[in-house]
DNA sequence: GATAGGCTCTGCATCGTTGAAATGCCGGAA
DNA sequence: TTCCGGCATTTCAACGATGCAGAGCCTATC
C-alpha cells in the first residue's frame, strides 16, 4: 500500500487538500466538525507527512551535520552524543559524517552547499583544514568550527581555553612536586593550533613556577592515538637523562597508550611517573589506574556549537562570527594521586 | 546570492531546462557544443543540485538510519563507524540515533514511515525491543535488526554466532586450566536474549569439558557498562568459596570494570583471575593489562546489514526475512595470557 | 526527391506539500 | 433589504528536479 498523501486524506475526509494541511499543522482555525472529520480520516488511512516534500517547500531539511575525523574515537563518540541529543531538543536531527583524518573529505564536505548536500548547516571538527580551504567556500549554508579559531575566519567556532586548561594540568603535576615533567602530542605545523596552545600553557605553567621547560621533553606526534602514546613514551623512557616524573597528555588515548608502555616498563603510575591526559573520556575513569585528566565541558561545547548554527540559520544573528568558549576541569585520579589502599 | 538552479543554468546556456538536467546527469546524449556552454554555465553559476527536490521527485532520500542505544559506548561507536563507511560506498547517508535504552524512542523511531521519517531504511540495534512492537510496525521501508531474532520476527537480521564465540572464550579459559569461571552479563529475561545464548555457550563449554557450571558465578547485569562489570566483580570477590580464578564478561567493558576491581582488591591479572571480554573495542588493545575477548566481525555486520538493507530497497530481494550471520574469532592478550616479561 | 529513422532537444506534467490570494458564507449594522 | 466585515475554506501556483512523449532536424535510402 503507497503511503498516503494529503490528497487521499481530502478526498477521504471530503475536504479539500489545504484544510487537511490546516488540520496537520494547526496553521489556521477549522471547524470542529470537519476536524474531527480529517483527524478521523489521518487515522484511518495512517496519513503521515512527507517530510522530502515538506523539506522542498520549505527549503530547510531539519538535518545538520556533525563531521568529525572518526566517530569511534571516544571523544568525538561522546561528543556527538551531546550533539545529537541537543539538535534533538531543537527538532533537528544529526547526520554524523568522517573524514578519516582526509583533508579532502573535509574539504568536500564543507564545501558544498547546503541545499546541494541537504544539509542546513554543519558543525565541523576540523583536522587539516587551512585558512585557504575555509576561504574558498561558497556554500551559503551556516558552519561552526569546533576547535581553535583558524587565523581570521569567518566563521563561528567553539572552544575551551586550552591554554589555561593546559597551563591546570601541568601546574598540578608541578604541585605533586614533580621536576621534570614531559609533555606528549605536539604539534608543531599549520594545522596543529590546538596542540600548540597546549604546549603554551604547558610553558606557562613552568614560568609562573619558575622553572624552565626541557625541549626535549615535549614530544610532538602527528596523531593522538594510544599507539602515538605509547611509542612517544619509549622515546622519554630512552631519555639520556632518565625518564621524566610525569608525563602531560594532549588527549586520554595517548595517556593511555603512554602508561601501557611505562607499565610495561616495570615502571609505576603515578610513583615513578605521573601521566595527566585530556578530554575526559569514559575510559579513563575505568582504567587502571584511573586517569587524571581535564574535562572539556562536552555538553556545554554541543550547545553552544548547535544554539550558534540555529541562529544563525535562523537568521537571529547578525554578529560578526565569534569565539564561544566552554569551560573546563581537572579531575584527579590515580594516575596523578594514589589513591589511599 | 540564492543558489543556482536548473532554471537559471539553463537561462544562461540557453538552453533548456530539460538539457542542463541531461549534461549533469549524463543521462541522455547531448551534443559537444551544448554540453560545453552547460558546463560552463554550471561552473560559472556553481550551480549544484537540489537534493531536496531530486529526493521528493525520486522518492527516495538516500538516508539510512542507524539506531543504536548509545553512542558513546565503544561497540556502537566503531559499529557505527562502519556502517557509515560503507553506506558511503553505496551513496547513502546515515543518520545516528540514539535511544538512550528508552523502549519508547526505539519504538517511535522503528514505527515512523520511511517517508514519514525520511529515510529509506533503518537499521536497528534493538535494547528493549519486544516482539509485539515489532509486529506493531506499519512503516513501508525495509528494516534491519542487528543482534539475535527477536523470535519468529518478519525481519531481517544480522548477528554473531554468539553461543559458538561464547564457547569459545569460556574453552579457552578452562584450556588455561582454570577450574572456577564466573560469568558477568546474564539477562534472563525477555529482551536480554543475546546474553542467554552467552550464557548458553558458556555452558556448552563446561559440558564439553566434562564440568559442572556453578550457577552462583554467573552474575546478571541489567546494563553493560564498565560499572556493572565493577559491582558484579566485587560479588564475586566476596563468594563464599572465594573469589573465582576466572572471569567470562559479555562485553568488554564489563570485563575491564571487572579488571578494575581485581586491581583493586590486590589480586593480579592474570595470575589470579584470568578476565576474557567481547566486542574487542580499541580501548582494550590498549588497556594493561590488554584484553583478551571475541571479537566480532564488525565490517562484516556493516556490510551485511547494508547490503540486505539496500537490497530490500531496491526490491532485488523475495526471500523470506534471514538470519544473516558474521564471523567472530578469539583475540588471547594478557589478560587471559601473561606476556613473557 | 520524398520518406524513414535516428539524434538532439524541448515542453509538459508531476512528486507532496505549503504560501498567497480568492471564494463563499454568516451575522450585524445601516 | 442591502452591504460589509470576518472567518472558514478552497483554488492556484509554486519549491526544483525528473519521466515521458513528441518536436525538430539531419542523414541515409530507395
Amino acid at each position: 500500500m503507497a503511503a498516503a498523501r494529503l490528497r487521499d486524506v481530502a478526498d477521504r475526509a471530503g475536504v479539500s487538500i489545504r484544510t487537511v494541511s490546516n488540520v496537520v499543522n494547526g496553521y489556521a482555525p477549522v471547524s470542529d466538525q470537519k476536524r474531527e472529520r480529517v483527524e478521523a480520516a489521518v487515522a484511518e488511512l495512517g496519513y503521515r507527512p512527507n517530510v522530502m516534500a515538506r523539506n522542498l517547500k520549505h527549503g530547510r531539511s531539519g538535518l545538520i551535520a556533525l563531521v568529525v575525523p572518526e566517530l569511534d574515537v571516544p571523544y568525538f563518540a561522546e561528543l556527538a552524543r551531546a550533539v545529537v541529543t541537543t539538535a534533538r531538543e531543537f527538532g533537528y536531527t544529526v547526520v554524523v559524517d568522517q573524514t578519516d583524518g582526509e583533508p579532502d573529505r573535509e574539504r568536500e564536505l564543507i564545501m558544498r552547499d547546503g541545499s546541494a548536500a541537504m544539509f542546513d548547516g554543519v558543525i565541523l571538527s576540523p583536522l587539516a583544514l587551512s585558512q585557504t580551504d575555509l576561504a574558498q567556500r561558497d556554500a551559503t549554508s551556516p558552519l561552526v568550527l569546533l576547535g581553535e579559531r583558524i587565523a581570521d575566519s569567518e566563521y563561528d567556532h567553539v572552544t575551551i581555553d586550552n591554554i589555561s586548561a593546559a597551563r591546570l594540568a601541568t601546574s598540578h603535576l608541578i604541585a605533586l612536586g614533580r621536576t621534570r615533567i614531559a609533555a606528549i602530542g605536539d604539534q608543531p605545523y599549520e594545522t596543529g593550533e590546538t596542540a600548540q596552545l597546549r604546549t603554551r600553557g604547558y610553558e606557562l605553567a613552568h614560568e609562573e613556577a619558575g622553572r624552565l621547560v626541557d625541549r626535549s621533553l615535549v614530544i610532538p606526534t602527528h596523531r593522538f592515538h594510544f599507539s602515538d602514546g605509547a611509542e612517544a613514551t619509549e622515546l622519554l623512557l630512552a631519555h639520556p637523562d632518565g625518564p621524566p616524573d610525569a608525563i602531560f597528555c594532549y588527549n586520554d588515548l595517548l595517556a593511555i597508550g603512554a602508561i601501557r608502555s611505562i607499565l610495561a616498563a616495570g615502571l609505576r603510575v603515578p610513583e615513578d611517573i605521573a601521566v595527566v591526559g585530556f578530554d575526559n573520556i569514559e575510559a579513563g575513569r575505568y582504567h587502571t589506574p584511573s586517569l587524571t585528566t581535564v574535562s572539556p565541558d562536552k555538553p556545554a561545547i554541543a550547545r553552544l556549537a548547535v544554539e550558534r548554527l540555529l541562529a544563525r540559520l535562523s537568521g537571529d544573528t547578525d554578529e560578526a562570527p565569534a569565539e564561544l568558549w566552554a569551560g573546563h576541569e581537572l579531575i584527579v585520579r590515580e594516575s596523578t594521586v594514589a589513591r589511599q589502599a
